[in-house]
DNA sequence: CCATCTATCTATAATGA
DNA sequence: TTCATTATAGATAGATG
């Protein structure tokens, strides 16, 4: 996301995206401390990355096993549809901004060219 | 971060901190897509908010149930030390950036008020 | 409360060492 | 390859509707 637009697709390049993910785990772990800090929630995180067959946890793995344990003790069911039905609505929500995002970028392009044409 | 400096405390107010938290979820569910989709890892979250019983689940619950499973399936304790310590050693390399970046500042606002007062 | 805006802060892709 | 720098894209606190 800087000096160049990024394409919201897998990086080919093998570098490229070991950096990318290292910077972006990084990324990750800083915004969750902060909620973590600004808001007081509880977090539990596993990563399954590509350059190792450990997972990366968040915060330590014991606040995970808990966590779990924890997740996994609730009732579910009525409750997990819910969760999925919330999730996917604001991923929903995330691609359409994106979406219009890039829509508005695109007519602000074709604007430019046609100014440069006259 | 953003128009006022963010003081890395808990929020005390109660409205501010409920909009903050929000903002940033999104935030940190887009950056997990983000991740996801841009170097192909296997994520799984769990968070307990303030304002739900339920936990919200990142991408979705069954992704957390099997991503769990796998992770207690793991042999452990060694590597469960080492995911501590690379915690910790990145957690403690992100706060003392964020100490340089502090005290750089406040040397740049002295020089700013010495200059002003010259 | 929730959506939108925007000024500003932060994250990060590319680059250089 | 890893570390630091820099320029730009992205995230967000506060304001407004």
């Amino acid at each position: 996301m800087t000096r160049n637009k990024v394409n919201y697709a897998f990086i080919e390049d093998d570098s490229k995206r070991k950096i990318s993910y290292n910077k972006r785990l990084k990324g990750l772990l800083k915004k969750y401390d902060e909620l973590k800090t600004l808001c007081d929630v509880e977090v539990a995180t596993v990563i399954y990355g590509p350059y190792r067959n450990e997972p990366y946890t968040f915060p330590n793995n014991d606040v995970v096993r808990s966590t779990f344990i924890k997740f996994k003790e609730f009732p579910t069911l009525k409750r997990s549809k819910n969760m999925v039905t919330r999730e996917e609505f604001t991923m929903q929500r995330i691609k359409k901004l994106e979406e219009q995002l890039q829509k508005v970028r695109k007519e602000n392009r074709v604007k430019e060219m046609t100014n440069e044409m006259l």
